[in-house]
DNA sequence: TTGAAAGCGCTACCAT
DNA sequence: ATGGTAGCGCTTTCAA
């Protein structure tokens, strides 16, 4: 292993040959030297520990084998699953990603995406924090190749892929209306600036109006969980005064996760009380099957983030190699896992069955 | 927004002044100029657009402000927190990082380390699939800052930041001979190549040994449901022989999760059949309570991911400052949740109170 | 088959 | 206060 950094000057130097050739040999231009310069020229690099600097490599060629993956926040397993299917995706190719968490600030979003151009990055999977991300949108207009992953920008000219927000919805109420829930809520975090939730939101609503006119659309904190409480006290109320069983949709992974956890510490019994199910979009928990194991299981829309990751991946790379195509949107679909949280009728049969015993 | 890549000389003919005029703006070095064309300069870059290639500064400063990141496996929560929280520390700093999920094969571990050195980073914080990386280990010899996060490599010299493997062990068997639970298991992956996990065990058998002369660490495969439930049904089927209360204490988070699972879709109850408790190192899920909401709450060790993601990047910083300086290790506390899947005596005194009334 | 030299975008030294 | 220029490590053209 070597002890400080050798130029391809040094290893030029320690098989005495010139630069030029050392170089056809880094780019497998062999037949630019003779099977024994070829050799030799093995033999020094290996036993030096010679690595060429990609540094100098990329300022001559223009381009660094570097994606740029800017995602909302790490922690969460739909981004955390999306980066490895990227990663996966990138497998075979020169690429390396490089990643930057902006924790939902569309300033720290904006500062990575600055701080990836500096670093000549050669492309951008972005998993947007904010839909009216001006800065991305006018980007976009240059030549840098993006790829919007799962999350939307408005007013603006993309490649994206995305989870289906529409059909899903609209298999959830069907399967619950089918089931007996008559009082049917959606919870969301805040969808101002996220598309995926907007627009579930907005499936739910045009879906829902032909049975509900109400407002059924509840916007919570994930973090706030007496305030999610609260909400669905106020919906057992409403069940207990009105008799319509109710049921909640949720928007994506974390409120699922959250809000059956608030509903297992309000002792509540599913699916007798109330109904449960959502998006769980948690690639390799959905694969732990965790919605199988909270509350005797949870009903769930399951998009595999794997697929997202894969087909983001594929876009941006034919984007690098041809520039000037058409904007593609690319959509995937989510089957529906029915569980125990909502399947109120065998339920109801068992119950029966009990007291005919 | 400009349409194609600007350079340092566009710039300066735009602005009419010199490359080193430039240069000196973008290094704060406004000494070397007017109050009116340093103003005339920032107008002209900020409406040309121009990002200075950080690839041209590097390969000129030969540092590249970018910190690898290696990791077994981004999907795993605990993986997920470290990098999001050397991310928070790099806050402030010019660092980016780029990332690398190794699959836990050594073999790409070794490939992402190359490629990174390649990309001339300026540092290395390394989370091995391998306590056996030779290429590590030698690497640690030449000048390249590496300080590895939670897994140590054999016989080598670094810097290193790690959850307390030994303290934690004795707390969970001391609480568990407490409650009265006498047959005590430990469940671990293969602990052959990763030190966390061997440590541990290590640890376990050294504690254990006073009170059981068996062999009681069991190595599982997390994704192998059917062996893991045969592991536990063995050790109920000696409880019913023999008469001892069990315990299981588990490694990690994903190990402790699908235990709970398996217990779970066994049937038993906690802590009244078995008890179970071990690492919980999810980082935001441990913030999110999923030990708390499962089987109604598992006792868990819970280590702060973030201190580690913390202290492993400064400890990063300061080896890039002084690189010279002697190796460090640093170890992170983890206390003891005590939660309803271990308390046996309480659990027992609410049936004696029951059968009083 | 091999090598000399220009140049990628930037910084820093040295002039002016 | 400003500018000319060498050189970072590499690729590539052109010449030998």
């Amino acid at each position: 292993m070597a002890k400080s950094k050798l130029t391809i000057s040094d290893v030029a130097k320690l098989a005495g040959v010139s630069k030029t050739t050392i170089s056809h040999f880094l780019n497998d231009k062999f037949e630019f030297m003779s099977e024994s310069t070829q050799e030799h020229i093995r033999k020094v690099i290996i036993e030096s520990g010679y690595q060429p600097s990609k540094i100098a490599q990329s300022l001559k060629s223009q381009n660094s084998f570097i994606i740029g993956v800017i995602v909302s926040d790490i922690e969460s397993p739909f981004v955390a699953g999306l980066i490895k299917s990227v990663e996966r995706a990138l497998e075979g190719t020169n690429y390396l990603i490089m990643t930057a968490s902006t924790d939902n600030s569309l300033d720290k979003e904006i500062q990575a995406i600055e701080a990836m151009r500096a670093q000549q990055v050669d492309g951008l999977i972005i998993h947007t924090s904010n839909n009216e991300n001006n800065y991305v949108r006018e980007l976009a207009k240059s030549n840098l190749p993006i790829v919007l992953a799962d999350r939307s920008i408005k007013n603006g000219q993309f490649d994206i892929v995305y989870v289906d927000n529409v059909q899903p919805i609209q298999n959830v109420l069907d399967h619950l209306h089918e089931e007996g829930y008559e009082d049917i809520y959606f919870f969301t975090e805040d969808p101002e600036f996220v598309s995926t939730r907007a627009n579930r939101a907005e499936a739910f609503n045009e879906a829902i109006k032909a049975h509900d006119t109400d407002n059924k659309v509840r916007i919570i904190k994930s973090d706030d969980f007496d305030m999610i409480k609260a909400e669905i006290v106020e919906i057992m109320e409403r069940y207990v005064r009105e008799g319509k069983k109710p049921a909640i949709v949720c928007e994506g992974g974390l409120v699922l996760f959250v809000v059956a956890k608030c509903m297992r510490e309000l002792g509540l019994s599913l699916p007798a009380e109330i109904a449960l199910s959502g998006y769980d979009d948690w690639g390799v928990f959905s694969q732990l099957g965790w919605a199988d194991m909270l509350v005797d299981g949870i009903t769930t829309v399951t998009p595999s983030v794997y697929e997202l990751g894969q087909r983001v991946t594929d876009l941006l790379l034919t984007r690098i190699a041809n520039p000037m195509s058409d904007h593609e949107s690319v959509i995937i679909e989510a089957p529906l896992i029915i569980r125990n949280s909502t399947e109120l009728r065998s339920y109801n049969l068992k119950q029966a069955q009990k007291k005919n015993d």
